[in-house]
DNA sequence: GTCTATACGTTGATAGAC
DNA sequence: GTCTATCAACGTATAGAC
């Protein structure tokens, strides 16, 4: 029986997996359960075997997605001083728009059309989230440690140009003559993405991490 | 023959503009002929008497949004100081955002989903526009002007951070307390961005400009 | 140009053999 | 649990009356 849930276990992952390419490229409606079953290398009827109906799986993988994301998110608060919370929690983000395109971008094709299946976790967890972090840094401003701004746009603005990276990778490779960014590049533009935010607030990224 | 040709006009436009919304809210493929009728009060097969093929109705309403997109963007060159120049650009970009938020959506509803119909357009005059833009930057940094930081990098985040009004604007309402930013809400947010970008390259906001 | 009716393909989902 | 065959619903596109 053990052996028998590891392996159920195992082609739901590769399902899930499959599923979040395939909704990333086509979005909900674009995705057929046909395709997802073709990139998993299963006939389809597994698929809905496994999960029932396409929105029903569309639903598992968005919450994954939302539980890496909030993984992610905790990176804000493992230092105490702004600038290394600020250049840890960008840098964390722009990981994830590099190890996780395919998420970032069934998040964005979630929220470009509405938020149909998950508006109840925005007003949650996330929403709290952001409570939080705006408290803390109108702390940081109060004690003069940062540049007086609006937290909320503040944080509008890390999201955005990070997951720009994941979001909108194709252009960002057509820009560039056509080739993806290599590693070296992706950490010198992280570098530059760090520097721009940190700056943006008064801050200055200590010398001894710059290289 | 004139006023036929303005009758038919009329409905062209009436039909692109149902069209843009319908594709912002449901990607291409989601976006059926029928709802794109409905949402111009007209028979599905009018749509189709107009623009033949659902795809061709998509790169026409693709080309008017990139005509758009390209004049917004003419707002850089209207200032010879990096500080105006930048200022200018920004408001005008989230001007943008405010005035044509389906017409955003439906942008980065191609882009996400991997530039399928508008790659050429991207390789000609978006390459163009931004290698322009680097030169200039480039020239304000050697001349002192601003600080030195990666040009290409400084704009992507401009654009990310203003276009996230546009694409992410459910998720920005549900984290007001579910309440659309009013017009006040809005220029003080933009204000807020400019401050920030601004700020980023270490250059301020005239005192004059600030209100 | 406008509309109704319809043909034809695709897709989500299930039945049922293995 | 896995797969093939199949159905019912839907969506693009067109034919043809007005």
């Amino acid at each position: 029986m053990n052996t028998k849930n590891n392996k159920a276990q195992s082609t739901r992952q590769l399902i899930l997996s499959a599923a979040e390419q395939v909704f990333a490229r086509y979005g909900f409606e674009g995705a057929t359960t046909e395709k997802i079953a073709q990139q998993a290398g299963l006939p389809k009827a597994n698929v809905h075997y496994y999960f029932k109906t396409k929105e029903n799986l569309y639903r598992k993988v968005l919450e994954l997605i939302l539980v890496a994301w909030m993984e992610a998110a905790n990176a804000f608060d493992e230092y105490a001083e702004p600038c290394d919370a600020l250049s840890c929690y960008i840098e964390s983000k722009m990981q994830f728009s590099r190890n996780r395109p395919y998420a970032s971008k069934v998040w964005a094709n979630e929220v470009l059309h509405g938020v149909p299946i998950l508006d109840e976790f925005l007003k949650n967890s996330l929403r709290d989230w952001l409570e939080n972090r705006v408290t803390l840094i109108k702390g940081w401003i109060a004690e003069g440690k940062m540049r007086a701004v609006d937290p909320t746009v503040f944080i509008y603005m890390i999201w955005s140009v990070t997951q720009h990276y994941a979001d909108f990778d194709k252009q960002i490779v057509l820009l560039n003559e056509d080739k993806a960014l290599t590693d070296e590049e992706y950490r010198y533009q992280t570098g530059q993405v760090v520097d721009l935010i940190l700056n943006s607030v008064g801050l200055q990224r200590p010398v001894s991490q710059v290289r």
